[in-house]
DNA sequence: GAAATATACTTTGCGCGCAAATTAGTTGTC
DNA sequence: GACAACTAATTTGCGCGCAAAGTATATTTC
């Protein structure tokens, strides 16, 4: 239920630090993978005229569409504050269109246009260019997959 | 040595794409899980009046004080644009200092302060507060990391 | 030893990511 | 139907994260 006593192998008080550089972190390593992930992600959305968190949100609009912001708030696990900017870039370029819900004007209905609509296929593909990259098996990949998502729930709750 | 082929699976040409939620991709765990991690650290942090990245940098220091902003840009994988404001921000906040290598006078010497040194001990055992809130097993954050690392570094390859 | 090249760091510009404050519309209570 | 409480989205402020351009010092090449 808990995590087990964290000083039963030194005989230090506190310190119980075995690090031995940055790599030995969890922390370390999942913030620089998070990091790595958008660096190389960058060169390939150039093509669609995208960042990654605008990525992310096109897809979530591809697999739900006419969803309200605070939808795709949950869907993307985005700040409204962070989404509301993010959106309106994507309305600029065209992609989606923002209209006020009729049955409630405090929501604003989001909706691909067909341009967004056309830009799916291309910018799906990119995922495997960018897992070609990678050396760990499905399963790895897997696995990594299943591990972040009950960390992020772990850390989200309370 | 490369990964199999894409599609064989599915008799769909192109879209051999089952996502039915972000969830179901790797690359979004990934990235939420960064963004989650830093928020649970920041209101840990805020007693250390510290960022995430800015105790990353720290850390960098603690485990190898007297290091160039290069060095410690190769140890925490930050690019120097990032690095400069974060270690003037930490400068101004008394924890290090900064000095010019008499040696190669291009090169900035980075020196924890004794200030920077008291904080220490306090800002590592927030890492434990942060773990306990975590379900998952210290193998599999084990496997966690080291997938992390492998992942960073075949995305940083080419 | 002057010019070209390389390295170390800084600056600029832009898009997040999010806490906190704000605005506007909705629902609940009396 | 007025008032309070709530919800949806926006705005503001700040610190990244990084590409690209700029500045200064070192090294190499001739």
């Amino acid at each position: 239920m808990q995590k087990s006593s964290i000083q039963n192998k030194t005989t230090q008080v506190d310190n119980n630090d075995n690090t031995q550089s940055l790599s030995d972190n969890v922390c370390f390593a999942l913030y620089t993978a998070g990091n790595a992930l958008v660096r190389a992600y960058r060169p390939l959305l150039e093509q669609c005229d995208l960042t990654y968190p605008q990525y992310l949100v096109m897809q979530a609009l591809w697999l739900n569409d006419n969803a309200s912001l605070t939808d795709l708030s949950k869907e993307t696990r985005l700040d409204l504050g962070t989404l509301t900017p993010i959106v309106k870039r994507l309305e600029t370029k065209n992609l989606l269109i923002r209209r006020v819900d009729s049955k409630d004007e405090r929501k604003k209905i989001i909706k691909v246009t067909p341009s967004g609509i056309a830009l799916k296929q291309e910018a799906l593909s990119l995922k495997q260019v960018l897992l070609a990259k990678v050396s760990i098996t499905e399963q790895q990949i897997d696995s990594l997959r299943n591990l972040c998502l009950t960390l992020t729930d772990d850390l989200n709750r309370k």
